[in-house]
RNA sequence: GGGCCCGUAGCUCAGCCUGGAUAGAGCGACGGCCUUCGGAGCCGUAGGUCGCGGGUUCAAAUCCCGCCGGGCCCGCCA
């Protein structure tokens, strides 16, 4: 077992304070705090135990305050210095024992250590044991944007940081190539795909015809919705012979006007409905009206001002694509029963028996994650390996738990055939309770059901997730599962597990974790791939390295045109990476490039040009180091470098806070306050012209150790560290 | 209607899990620092009823309850 300096420290120190209390006095309290003052005055480590004590030892409250100094005196008395390594002094403040650190031997200890281990200083010994994290997962249809940006670069710094404390890691990419969103696209593209050929880059190509396509079916679902209210509605208005006979006129001419929509012109659809719209609203406004034409007016009223929201989304599109939009708009806008066909193309590929319809979806999908690829390496994500979706339905698991969850009775089957899964009633079992954070059985907060199959026969995202994380978990050397999604998908989640237990996988579901995030939101309104509203990963990237690539001209022209894009490359990429991942994962992020190509304080690029400040004076010295037994370390007096090495040895202790809850922000938050202390250090005390010789030498140790764990700090982010910018 | 999350300085956020000393950063504002190793920096000033109200406690930004404001989810989409 590896140990770390401050760690002992803590522990013996809280050995021995239990030790000294239990010999003087009946209770030991519990949760003994050990904690690090702030003021560096106050000494290096503390303890309120004193506080704890007295109020328990003593009824009256006044006495026990008054008692507090007495006791922590009477505490700290008892305790052996001698016993307790590294602490030269302890003092009673305020009733808090205050411990300071004798810094010779510590920093000595501290610098020597971090030295020795180098990239593996922090680390933990291999458990032997596998954790899976899956993450991005992007439905292969369009390509990455803001959003999935900040699942695949928190995802892929929870996989290195669980590397590093000794985890084997698998990182998976679940590739989504069934179900209704990818028939979506492939119906569009197969309606195409004899007309034109692939341009640019394939996500970004493909992403445009997704949201195209979805626009166009959402529009047509809309109008042959409308066309069927209306039919009833004139129906309804001509039978009941509705006094109001002008305003009846209107609406009827209004409608009948929609049969004579101009079919490739989308500002004439929603010239028309507009008007339609306003016109029912009139309508809805006249008291008298029959209560069943109003009813039926209002669902119009809906659907119109649903499919006008489309039309608008697709006027837009259109405008961004002309060329593309003109082309699928004439292929599809003609189609009737599109519903049908697609629900048939899903049921043809998940079976895998049709060898056309399989090329097809294998087709799009293989080009979009070509394209997710291309990204993903431009940030330096790696995937273990990536999952098809198609290929889990058909191995027969899906089935398989379905079957295992019917035979336990968990499953019900609705009028229409669809096999839905009785959470309502699996909430009686605690086990389930608890996975919805229910203390107890209330019939009417309980969680929905989960429709498992479809009356068509047609598995769901959720169905085959469950499947999917047999399949992640079943291993006995996988210790845990990281499902890296928004936050929006916690139920999903939560019924997933639910599934797991109740099929009898309560090992794997308890293995499971949805670690959780927030999305990240443009100023006004949410991303979404299907409305085309989103800004890709690529455009931040590229913008990202442009604005670093000004930056570096600016103030290094004598570097080569080649080490400039070089440096671009990673100070764009760190930025970005930072940027998205050092914000707690429950909060929003809202969208905006200032906060992307921050290239100050609290940055990645800070990191980076901390890491080359200190490179650079080692490299005056051709990084030849002096001997760590031959150093004196302590002339290392000033605050700023004390504060420098109690942080450089906090290091351990941070990364395993930031495993165990799941959040590298904290280690990002880390980086920058090492930074902070290094630069601070930097500005006051030369390096290479200290005073003295021993000084030199000390502070050239200091600077090492600082690059060694800034360095470990941000390889666990992602973040390149580079030796010149 | 039910469930989850967020609310801390003008803005963006740490701190809340595990209660403890004068609540911390960055940006922005204002004022300084280039004859010392890289100014993407450093030093300083101003700026806070920790959303509101109760409760628990010697002690509450932190724990509990209620409310207010914002977001998300409750689909045979993913």
């Amino acid at each position: 077992m590896v140990r770390y300096i401050l760690e002992i420290v803590k522990k013996v120190l809280l050995n021995e304070l239990e030790k000294a209390i239990k010999k003087n006095f009946s209770v030991l309290p519990r949760n003994i705090e050990i904690s690090y003052p702030k003021d560096r005055n106050l000494g290096d480590i503390a303890t309120s135990v004193a506080f704890q004590l007295a109020y328990l030892e003593i009824k009256n409250k006044k006495k026990a305050r008054e008692a507090v100094n007495k006791y922590a005196a009477q505490i700290t008395s008892e305790l052996q210095l001698s016993k307790i390594p590294y602490i030269s002094e302890l003092r009673v403040v305020n009733g808090y024992i205050n411990g300071y650190l004798q810094y010779d031997r510590f920093t000595r200890d501290v610098i020597k250590n971090i030295l020795e281990l180098g990239e593996s200083y922090g680390a933990r010994e291999k458990k032997g044991k596998k954790v899976v994290i899956e993450h991005t997962s992007a439905n292969p249809i369009h390509p990455l944007h803001v959003g999935t940006a900040r699942n695949s670069i928190l995802g892929d710094s929870i996989a290195r940081i669980y590397r590093f404390i000794g985890y084997d890691i698998e990182r998976r990419f679940y590739v989504n190539d069934v179900g209704k969103q990818v028939a979506y696209l492939v119906y569009a593209y197969s309606k195409i795909k004899d007309k034109v050929n692939i341009s640019g880059k394939p996500d970004h190509w493909f992403g445009s015809l997704y949201s195209l396509a979805n626009a166009i079916i959402e529009v047509t679902k809309g109008l042959i919705t409308i066309e069927s209210l209306k039919r009833d509605l004139i129906q309804q208005i001509l039978k009941k012979r509705v006094k109001y006979e002008a305003s009846k006129n209107e609406l009827e001419a209004l409608l009948i006007k929609l049969y004579k929509i101009e079919r490739y012109s989308a500002i004439d659809w929603i010239k028309t409905l507009n008007s339609i719209i306003n016109a029912i609203k009139e309508e809805k406004a006249i008291e008298s009206i029959d209560k069943e034409i109003k009813e039926n007016i209002t669902k119009l009223h809906e659907a119109l001002e649903i499919t006008v929201k489309w039309l608008r989304i697709l006027s837009d599109l259109t405008l961004r694509w002309p060329t593309l939009s003109k082309l699928v708009l004439r292929e599809l806008i003609n189609e009737n029963d599109i519903e049908r066909k697609i629900s048939e193309l899903m049921r043809k590929y998940e079976s895998g028996q049709d060898r056309d319809v399989n090329n097809l979806f294998h087709d799009v999908c293989r080009n979009v994650l070509e394209g997710i690829k291309e990204t993903l390496s431009k940030v330096d994500i790696e995937f273990d390996r990536f999952d098809w979706e198609s290929e889990l339905v058909r191995s027969g698991i899906v089935s398989r738990i379905i079957n295992e969850l019917s035979r336990r009775g968990w499953v019900i089957e609705d009028e229409n055939g669809a096999k839905i899964l009785n959470i309502k009633e699996a909430c009686k079992l605690e086990d389930i309770r608890r996975i919805f954070d229910m203390k107890e059985f209330k019939p009417d907060t309980l969680p929905p059901n989960l429709v498992l199959i479809r009356s068509d026969g047609t598995t769901l995202y959720t169905t085959r997730d469950i499947a999917y994380a047999v399949l992640k978990g079943s291993d006995e050397t996988v210790e845990k599962v990281f499902n890296v999604i928004g936050k929006d998908q916690e139920l999903p989640q939560k019924q997933l597990k639910a599934a797991l237990y109740l099929a009898g996988y309560k090992n794997i579901a308890k293995k499971i974790t949805h670690v959780s995030y927030e999305l990240v939101i443009l100023p006004g309104e949410k991303l979404s791939a299907r409305r085309g509203r989103y800004v890709t990963f690529d455009e931040i990237i590229d913008e990202a390295i442009e604005r670093a690539l000004e930056e570096i001209r600016k103030r290094r022209r004598d570097l080569s045109q080649k080490e400039q894009e070089d440096i671009a490359k990673a100070v764009g990429v760190g930025a970005v990476k930072y940027a998205l991942i050092s914000v707690a994962p429950e909060k929003i992020i809202t969208f905006d490039w200032a906060r992307v190509i921050n290239f100050e304080q609290n940055s990645g690029p800070f990191l980076q040009y901390s890491y080359a400040r200190a490179t650079s004076i080692l490299r005056k010295i051709n990084y030849d180091l002096p001997d760590p037994d031959q150093v004196r370390y302590e002339v290392l007096k000033n605050d700023v470098e004390k504060d420098l090495i109690f942080n450089l040895a906090r290091f351990p202790e941070i990364i395993l806070e930031s495993s165990r809850k799941i959040r590298p922000d904290i280690i990002a938050d880390y980086a920058n306050k090492i930074s902070i202390l290094f630069n601070s250090f930097y500005q006051r005390y030369p390096v290479l012209k200290a005073e003295t010789e021993d000084i030199r030498k000390a502070r050239l140790l200091l600077v090492e150790a600082f690059r060694v764990i800034l360095r470990n700090a941000m390889n666990l982010l992602g973040i390149k560290p580079i030796e010149k910018m």
